[in-house]
DNA sequence: TTAAAAATATAACGAACGTTATATAAATGA
DNA sequence: TCATTTATATAACGTTCGTTATATTTTTAA
């Protein structure tokens, strides 16, 4: 629980949180404003004065989401030195991982959705993962910078689900 | 086109098409059914006449799609030997398979829906995925034949994507 | 304490949803 | 050919969808 927040604040941290997991659980389309507004015991109309539109709540869960990622690569290639891939792999494929909360990995539910997104959101993604890349590429034994962005890419392919 | 089918035939494969397409691409939730009517020049009565209701159709759609999958191991199995699952997986994870007309394979794009699905659906996807991890065990150069169904099973965890 | 502003709730819109009932068209058998 | 059955199209249903407009409540500032 996220405290010093107004009331504007924990709100929009209720129906940003209600969103990833509506989306992450059921897909974009399996999931409606109503609906996601009334798991964070909201209405459709704060709904709107916070994301604007369905695609805006995406792409704020989007963004959540992609950045837990931004930010856990580098704590494992700290935590585990060399060996980060192999701990990384079995955190993400991990019981864990997949059963918290928010259902799973945003890069890995929201990932089928992107074919769907429109051009704003999927920029936000392109964005975001190009990030995810150059972290993880940083962290591989390898001298060679194309070489090692040819092998971050695969790794994320893998993790993803080989697509 | 197949040939020598009536055009009651005719009208259900093509139902049964734009239905596999419309699921893989939008998911179940992302596709209605008039939209899948629409794309197979026919209306929703012809639908229901065949499906009897949407999740109807998206059981028909998986039952094609897993088969495929189920005629497609052996022969990988046939034509190349000890080397199958490499030749698999490359085409598993290439190009020609990814972009052809139905939009990828089943397995891959239906799988992540069956969190969602019904109980009879779910049935019906346990029992085609396991009658597929069974072809595969047959083919994997293991003795002990639980070895060979966990692998199998890895094996399939990998070409899904990582769950 | 009270007026202004901001945040949230309520109500309604047209459109699309899955489904059913019914009407039309096509195929079948005599 | 014509009656009957089968296949498909049309029209309508109640619901839910995303969204907007407006009303109400809550917070802010004086």
């Amino acid at each position: 629980m996220v405290k010093n927040q107004t009331r504007k604040e924990e709100t929009r941290r209720n129906m940003l949180d209600a969103a990833s997991r509506g989306f992450r659980e059921n897909g974009f389309a399996g999931v409606g404003v109503d609906g996601i507004a009334k798991a964070a015991n909201a209405t459709s109309g704060a709904f709107y004065a916070h994301f604007g539109s369905k695609d805006g709540a995406f792409r704020a869960a989007l963004d959540l989401g992609l950045d837990e990622v931004i930010d856990g690569v580098p704590r494992f290639q700290r935590d585990y030195g060399d060996g980060w891939t192999d701990a990384f792999i079995e955190y993400y494929l991990g019981r864990a991982h997949r059963d918290d909360l928010a259902c799973g990995c945003a890069m890995t539910s929201l990932s089928p959705e992107m074919t769907r997104a429109d051009a704003q959101t999927r920029a936000l993604y392109d964005r975001k993962m190009q990030t995810i890349a150059t972290l993880i590429a940083k962290g591989l034994p390898q001298f060679d910078t194309q070489q090692q962005r040819a092998k971050a890419w695969a790794f994320l392919g893998i993790l993803i689900g080989g697509l």
